[in-house]
DNA sequence: GTCTATAGTAGGATAGAC
DNA sequence: GTCTATCCTACTATAGAC
């Protein structure tokens, strides 16, 4: 019946929106099941009528986060240079660094994405992969100029990833927000010059 | 007596340099004293004669690991460009990223520090900033300079950490090394020219 | 200082009622 | 589909012998 069907799909939906936030927030190991499951609404036992495991539902958030916030923050399809630069900001901002909204998985998650399984691994680097297409100027002809602006985008979503993790990681308030200032304005100047790809 | 204080300093050293390892390998949650423990030819009632912790232990494993890589790696004091430009590409490269010797604590666990206690992070951010300062060129003269050099610097150190940090969570082993190669390249560029800093 | 043994706890996953 | 109750495993930390 389409009613049950709706009702599934509602708990479905908030089970993932708070896991994206807990997980993000919090890592992996450090959420339980349970505690998913409370700040939902719901007890534990509801929860394998969702997902076949805590594995899966990692997977499954991941994915939910980076589409959520994609859809809020950047446009779908050819995004222009003024939108890229907005994106880039408010990705490196103290908000988004402190777990505003859902907090983005390439950057919360990064260092944990090592011991989890293949299914979980393949998800963090689709979404990663999605960024960087997103972020890439797609302008220059030739495969050499586009490998150039490959390579520019991955310096871009690696300052933005690594800004947000070091940032986050750190004691000291005052030295995190330089690494974001210091984030931004290297992931907004002008490409860094190809030097050697040996 | 100074044999036992001997074999006590040895005992702490093993499992220290075990622990250090496994702890950037595998994470700090995915560890156990056992494992630890066992790999360093112990058991797991001996951990408590020398930490008082598995926490205390994780702390002491980043400053230990920190210690052994600066002392094999960077020369104490200052270093030459050159130097520096060895470290780097040393730093991205995929023995590193693969976790050869003693990983970088700084790279393999940045996202796992949001959610230890004050004494872990402290002294993960104490170490970051170690790094920062060898990486730092101290020639300009006035503050000006100064803030910029430090931008530069911290520009850098993120995209070592974000590089390798990224590289091993990738799924993809061809795209890993890809980012690899782009970090190599900007890090390894002249500092990018300061832009806004608001 | 290192061992074995054990207490105490937490959490993933399942079973069965409604 | 959601609930309560339970099984089972893994792990931190401590106690006490040597």
């Amino acid at each position: 019946m389409a009613w049950s069907e709706d009702h599934k799909q509602r708990s479905r939906e908030k089970i993932l929106t708070t896991a994206a936030g807990l997980f993000a927030r919090q890592g992996f190991d450090n959420v339980s099941i349970d505690q998913v499951m409370q700040a939902a609404g719901m007890t534990r036992g509801a929860f394998y009528a969702h997902f076949s495991s805590k594995t899966d539902l990692y997977a499954e958030a991941i994915l939910y986060a980076a589409n959520t916030a994609a859809e809020s923050y950047l446009p779908q399809g050819q995004a222009t240079d003024q939108q890229r630069e907005a994106f880039i900001a408010a990705y490196l901002s103290e908000a988004h660094c402190q777990g505003a909204d859902i907090p983005c998985p390439l950057a919360f998650l990064v260092s944990d994405m090592a011991h989890q399984d293949e299914g979980v691994r393949s998800t963090w680097s689709q979404v990663f992969q999605g960024l960087v297409k997103r972020l890439q100027n797609n302008t220059g002809e030739g495969s050499a100029a586009q490998a150039e602006e490959q390579q520019a985008a991955l310096q871009k979503v690696v300052m933005m990833i690594g800004g947000v993790a070091v940032a986050r990681a750190l004691n000291d308030n005052a030295l995190a927000t330089e690494v974001l200032e210091a984030c931004r304005a290297g992931a907004l100047s002008t490409p860094p010059i190809h030097l050697s790809e040996e």
